[in-house]
DNA sequence: TTTTTTTATCGTAAAATTGCGATTATAAAA
DNA sequence: TTTTATAATCGCAATTTTACGATAAAAAAA
């Protein structure tokens, strides 16, 4: 099949998985990290700066903003790329609470 | 190709990249989910609650335990599944760590 | 010992992911 | 207007993921 059962899933659910996706390849946390680092970020830093092409990481962008934790500006001919505050807080609760609904350590194994 | 560059990033990055990947399906958001909220963590009764069938919840077990967030106890004909306390609390670091180093808002966008 | 229960693995199919080069689109610059 | 620079998209190939039924494996129960 190759399709996930979205439909079968609570919304939460869905939603803490797809944050988690897109942060689940190490170009998508290296791409986070640098617009963390930089103050400047046109996509064309970003693609010197990985170690893969222009259309690849075109592509590894285009997945972080699908699921809107960054977001680009067009400014001329280049883009100007940065993390979306907003999304940003929503996915950084969302996976704190996830980790944080784990209080008490298990009772067995 | 469909292959992942991994020798070309960081360990921190690879690391960070595989417990988001790992939680990057809602399934196993379920699974983790469940295994958090019940006593009991019986393989059988993780397949009684999600909607997919057994050997597919078996292979998200598999992925899951992968990674270590979870592991699991042989109990006679059964396995009783748990959260791995010790990887659970390094993958929460690692991933706090992330969003924690995004501090100030972007002066630009 | 044979049966039953429980879980992992195998085989298969469809779809998604990863990656790249080539092309296209857009806007600034000449 | 033509050229240049930047980034997105297209087309392609290899691999991985998702999912399932069927089959194996392992241990308890009959």
């Amino acid at each position: 099949m190759g399709l996930t059962k979205t439909e079968e899933f609570t919304k939460t659910q869905n939603d803490l998985a797809a944050f988690a996706k897109a942060l689940g390849h190490p170009a998508r946390i290296a791409i986070v990290q640098f617009l963390i680092r930089t103050k400047s970020c046109m996509c064309g830093d970003i693609v010197d700066e990985l170690p893969l092409s222009q259309s690849t990481v075109s592509q590894h962008l285009k997945e972080l903003k699908k699921v809107g934790l960054i977001k680009g500006d067009i400014e001329g001919p280049s883009v100007c790329y940065c993390i979306d505050e907003k999304v940003w807080k929503r996915a950084r609760k969302a996976i704190a609470d996830l980790f944080a609904s784990h209080n008490e350590p298990s009772n067995c194994c």
